[in-house]
DNA sequence: CTGTGTGCAAAGGGTTTGCAAGTAC
DNA sequence: GTACTTGCAAACCCTTTGCACACAG
């Protein structure tokens, strides 16, 4: 994830840059992998508003800074910054997902783009979701 | 889905063949889609006890009898047969999934296999899940 | 000033746990 | 008879909604 200036992407997406938002936005930059609401939680100050913290995840999906990632089997939802110039009109994170089993994180693979596949008649395609499971480079030499 | 017998195939994975699991796994042999919890509470007699189904689902996944439905996007956790020959010990329903977002069911596409991706030096994959969002077929033509 | 964001309280909904009684094998 | 299943009650946890106050633009 390149660097990029976190006041200014909040202003560039219509997102107010107050205090909580733009610390909530720097976690998000400076993560390495997806993160979940109690990631969050737990990163943040003790004491920070559960609520605030949903309505400003729903906030920056909506507007484009991040995306929700695909949650298998129970899992709870995470987020991660959106790589491209996505939008509250189109979000193009085309990407796999890797799931560490061992370390639990949710990792963007966003080199790899999800392959085409070619559907039976009369199925139309939106957008699809790859999620690998496994183990992660750091799990693996450890 | 080809026929089989629910009897027989509850033996087979050592479950007991007791009359809710029988009508149980009946309702996912005669489904044409993934089916949530939900739509088990509908399909059965009301009053069948939430806990017993939850419980029930919890064993024929644990025995490979069904599989678990990738639910992307905070979506409600929802079951399918599984196709192939699954047990305690391994699962392979390397399909892919698809969600139509008109009816809002879930459809394995037993035939379409998840394709091999390569993924970069240290990561070991395990299993995959693929789930493409759009447009069924029934719901294409109306 | 105006619309958005925050904090607190409470409700909602899905899923899990504990335990006693019932049943398949 | 033994181990697994069921049913009921209650607990848990995540997420959403409502509302009054605070604050960015």
């Amino acid at each position: 994830m390149e660097r990029f200036n976190i006041e200014e992407s909040l202003k560039e997406h219509g997102i107010r840059r107050t205090p909580f938002r733009i610390e909530l936005l720097t976690l998000f930059a400076e993560a390495k992998h997806a993160l979940s609401h109690h990631d969050i939680t737990e990163k943040l100050k003790p004491g920070q508003d559960r609520v605030t913290i949903y309505r400003a995840l729903d906030a920056f999906v909506e507007k484009g800074l991040i995306h929700k990632v695909p949650d298998v089997h129970g899992a709870i939802a995470k987020y991660a910054l959106c790589s491209h110039d996505c939008s509250s009109e189109k979000h193009e994170d085309d990407h796999i997902h890797f799931v560490c089993h061992k370390c639990e994180q949710t990792y963007c693979m966003e080199d790899i783009h999800i392959p085409k596949i070619s559907l039976p008649k009369g199925y139309q395609k939106d957008h699809s979701d790859f999620i690998i499971h496994g183990t992660c480079e750091s799990c693996s030499n450890s």
